[in-house]
DNA sequence: AATGAATGAGAGTTCATTCAT
DNA sequence: GATGAATGAACTCTCATTCAT
């Protein structure tokens, strides 16, 4: 399931894989539990069942490892908010399941603003990779939407900075906070009612 | 620069006082810089021009002194803020203003940020008091320019959350990416478009 | 030279076996030349041989390692007593051979007193264990004697507890302090002696 | 109260002398509550009320405080046991006074004990001498009745260091371990029994 | 493909001692 | 006579990484 940019120039068999990919998901939990300094490569290999030293067999170095899981889940988080918005018809209506999306994504992986937020140190180029991919889907699909007349004029790029920054605030504050497996109904209708401001467009919510 | 005002148990003669300044103002540089785990005792006191044990004559541990800088940092930015934000008579142009104190300090200090991320691991509580308290003062604001009618109703939390979103990301994106000292003015102009959004009073633009 | 029973939940392979008894021989060294506060564990390790971490392999900490070797000594010590008693006797003869060897021990192990002194304020269970074995061994011996009316009545335990203090200050005197392999045959015999007058079989010594 | 043989070249004048003591008093609770190593140098002064500074106005360093006090405690034990011992008439009877004494000294310095276990490492010599001191007193009144005939001939000096042991383990093993002030009257009367047959007139226990 | 053993630099912290005031 | 501040060497312990098998 997770696919990796870093190059593997070693070709695995299929129970190379399997190990790999039992390094890696245990490395999530530790790192979700721990954070990054205090998830050792013991903890690591301890929780994925395998010796210290088959750790290096598959990755350079736990840096490396971070690296890789820090665009995984980006990777993950962007799928689900496509997938949420695909089926709708208005912007409006699209940006709302995308975030309805995200939040119920973040409620099922909480571990994702924890593991983001410990990125600032340890891999920045990862986490600006993250925000600007998540950025600049937003940003091109609301200049589309600009361009259709669908919502008024404004700077697509500034409007999505702030629809990221709504998100992850709401989904730390309601989500990672409450120990809520989503945010609840009434903070996703006024989420709902702030993103239609911020996109100006602010009729009273109608759903699709 | 670093005021500290939290509870100092011991009393301190002139000269502890200004070494215990000098260990706080070289620990920020060396947060800053190095980030929580990798900025060492070592280093902070060599920073300071201390020795190694000194540290310890005026912190417990690396610990608490991170948790009183971030306690630290926090009043110095709510501070900034309402300082710029009391001058003005209407709610939008008081936020407005507020922002842009805001931005100028981050700009000031970019250490904010990169001190605060950390914190989610490292401090969580003192994380938590400080989106706490920011919020709460925007929320409470914003509540009693509900009630004078000056801004329409609407949840004045979820807004207060919305509006340091978009607060942090902007000043991620625009500043501490960019290495500015503040956000162009293009970017802020365009912040207040979105702030007078949000707040529901979307007018052009029109200074104090 | 040191056999260790103790639980060692870790299995090891015959080179980790190897390693943690290179360390724990080194240790009784160190514990014995300096005392347990000034034998660090950089002088234990440099003196197996290992390196610092390695000593973390095998003990969980430095006092840990400590308590190890106290039960250790106390068995290696009542494990020679039992074997020089064995072959004799009357009651008299076998705790004069007894402590015979247990001077003989204190003569090839100074090191014993030396450990076991610290272990007051180190690991105060373990040092009472020590003697709380040592003792009921006595007392149990003592109390059959008396059964079979080969020795007059008398508070056994109370004896036990006077037959370990004469041997601890005798060996301590004339072993410890006269840097001697083993307690002089005349001070023996004087041993023997009193032995007998505590039992309360006072007749002149003969040989079993 | 405290007298001390170490040099002490500096007089002091009465304000001094005061200070000084309140050290020694503070030293000797913080060393038997923590031991030597764990004593610190501010526990002692915070304990006499002190700034740390202080003490090196009247103590050379840790070390040499700490023998002072293995050196006062030896005084002060056996000016107790001089006391009661010298009341009585027969060798027996004063010994076993001695021994009362010494149990209740011990019982009410429970200190004595954890101070000089300690002092196998930290200060042998004065350890060694505390020893040859108690030995050599016992050791010369036993002479000193075998020559009268009260007590029959044996090697004065084993009996005695037999003695110190029998004295040494009981009182560890009721007082100190039994968190007593003082050996039950039964023991007290057994350990009578035991001495009398270490002196070779075990006639049944008469008072004196 | 995998393992267990070993490494050693570096971490945070303590504390006896010194010294200027 | 006394103090508070400062020192720095030494301590125990952790952990990412390497390597022989």
């Amino acid at each position: 399931m997770t696919e990796t940019t870093a190059d593997q120039s070693r070709r695995l068999g299929a129970k190379g894989a399997r190990t790999r990919q039992r390094i890696l998901d245990a490395a999530e939990a530790v790192f979700v539990e721990y954070g990054y300094h205090d998830a050792s490569i013991v903890k690591i290999t301890e929780t994925a069942g395998v010796a210290q030293g088959t750790f290096y067999i598959y990755f350079p170095g736990k840096h490396e490892l971070f690296a890789e899981l820090v665009d995984d889940l980006n990777r993950r988080v962007r799928r689900a908010m496509a997938q949420a918005s695909d089926a709708h018809r208005t912007r409006l209506a699209a940006e709302r399941a995308g975030f309805a999306a995200y939040f119920g994504f973040v409620g099922e992986h909480p571990g994702l603003y924890r593991i983001m937020r410990q990125a600032e140190f340890v891999a920045p180029e990862q986490l600006r990779r993250h925000y600007d991919r998540i950025v600049s889907g937003y940003s091109s699909r609301l200049a589309a939407a600009m361009d259709t007349g669908e919502i008024p004029r404004g700077d697509p790029e500034l409007m999505a900075w702030s629809l990221m920054g709504l998100g992850e605030m709401v989904g730390m504050r309601w989500v990672l906070w409450q120990q809520h497996e989503a945010v609840p109904d009434t903070v996703l209708a006024g989420t709902g009612e702030i993103i239609a401001r911020i996109l100006g467009v602010p009729e009273p919510p109608v759903p699709d």
